[in-house]
DNA sequence: AAATAATCGAGACGGTACGTCAGGTCTTAAA
DNA sequence: TTTAAGACCTGACGTACCGTCTCGATTATTT
């Protein structure tokens, strides 16, 4: 991954490298969105999100652990390709959310609990609309674009967002 | 494009169904990347954007307007290979801003500078932030997860963003 | 053997169909070769020629028993396959004429005895050419060039050679 | 072929050494057993065989081809496996005899043509049943035992089946 | 009867070849 | 000069079998 990017990356090469028949891999994962996404995306980040004490400051600990996951020097070669090969079929599609976005989700929901006993925000937030978009911002900027994980992103983009969820 | 998707189209298979040789393709478009890209994002969107009077409802209408642009049929099934493959490579990276965004960026410079002679914006707007933020909910939204294009969508995203940078 | 013929049979598909490891296949043959010609050419043909009187008689006997050895079904289809994988190895390939042909070679033997006595044949009659000759036009007759066995092929082979082979 | 016989043959080492992608090959050949067949058996064998005056005479000329088609290096090499793939596809199978024994038909035709015409030979001699003798002969005696190629080895094939023909 | 050894089925494994496909370049003959 | 047609080299694909190997489970043998 890291040294020619998703696209340059074959079975091949990597049962090559491994030392290790093609039919082992394929007997493992299913082709190389399977294979490519379970090497870059599963180190489970269980840390814990701290409670800052506003929304402003839990949301952008969410979106900065979508900038340190999405820029992971691995994950920044492999995620354009990986997720056009998910997106390409429509069972594997179904499941990017999950794939992705699950701890992010839970910690957002968490937030949100939180902020709704601070009376800070509504309970009717759209959890999955504020993911896609704290995700496709930092997806695009960084995986697209291919802008440098500027450490004030984070906070740029939380507070760009949470107003628009703050109770007024 | 609309048949197979991105990853099904080949340049045999469109030169075949034009009548054309594969050379005559390869000597208009240098690949599949940017024969995909003029066929299927060049129809310019010339419709001036109306003022309607507030942020709010200006960014609505951009907004409203990328979510047309990305869900169109033959968009949605190019737009993540063919990200992915304007990604890969480092001089077509740089390109993906200006290619798809450039009628976008117009439009909300636009915006912003009706906003701030409204005073209801600072003067100090990060546009390419915002841009890309933008348009990285209406992918991921759209493209990737692949969600039906909701009528109510633009102005949803448009709101929860809108405050992040109204002045209070 | 009888389904798929001698390339499409796998020590895999066998197997399995027995129920059993392949590693049992492999503790008690050496491979594909050996395997199919136990299976297939080792119903020992004990019957006994009967001593007809003359030489084209006993020709013809011996003959016919060469034409169904190698045309019963399952010879039929493995006898190519399998003559060419010994022919590929030299060891194997030094082992054909026992393994196919000693039977033969008997009573081909004790008819030339019978001959000698009787003055019909001279005593230096090269018994293996006369073999080669004869297992080679059933073989190739039958095995390669796909003829149906016809009854009286014994027969007519016998005739032509015998006259080679009598004293006149 | 004369390195590792046909079984180490493999489309695409002959592409490699040829300088050539394997869809080239396959663009030309169906598969190895055509590609083979046409590379070792297509040297047009046209020498007019002579007229001995005798049938003894001319048969044994007409073996001698056949031994020297057959005991040529990459003949030798290449015959049991290439007619064991042969027999092995019915429609191939079919094209046997007319592929390898063509010529050889030709001239033996020609042989009892004058045979008769001298009164050596009866005029329903089974051409087909002849041919197939005297190519199993020198089949199975060069290609399968593997005899090295005697050279009066077509004289006494020739001789002991000639008997058999003649009209005595 | 318990401990030990042998054998087995299942199938994973490292290899190698298969035949197909698309990419991008090139050659040819016709327009 | 440009074109349609398609051959060409390259390299990856996903599959099939090979013959070896490692597992437990099940028998047999020995203590």
């Amino acid at each position: 991954m890291a040294e020619g990017g998703y696209g340059a990356l074959t079975i091949g090469a990597v049962a090559a490298r491994a030392g290790v028949g093609k039919d082992t891999i394929y007997r493992r994962w299913s082709g190389k969105p399977e294979l490519v996404y379970e090497a870059v995306f599963t180190t489970a980040d269980t840390a814990v999100l701290p409670d800052t004490g506003t929304l402003e400051g839990d949301l952008t600990a969410v979106v900065g652990s979508l900038v340190e996951e999405f820029s992971a020097p691995a994950a920044a070669a492999a995620l354009p390709g990986l997720l056009a090969d998910f997106a390409a079929v429509p069972e594997l599609r179904a499941t990017i959310r999950t794939r992705f976005l699950s701890p992010a989700k839970e910690r957002l929901t968490a937030v949100f609990d939180r902020a709704v006993q601070r009376g800070e925000s509504a309970q009717d937030v759209p959890v999955d609309l504020v993911l896609d978009t704290l995700a496709g911002a930092v997806f695009f900027h960084l995986g697209i674009v291919g802008e440098e994980p500027d450490a004030d992103l984070a906070r740029r983009i939380a507070a760009m967002i949470v107003k628009g969820i703050e109770v007024r």
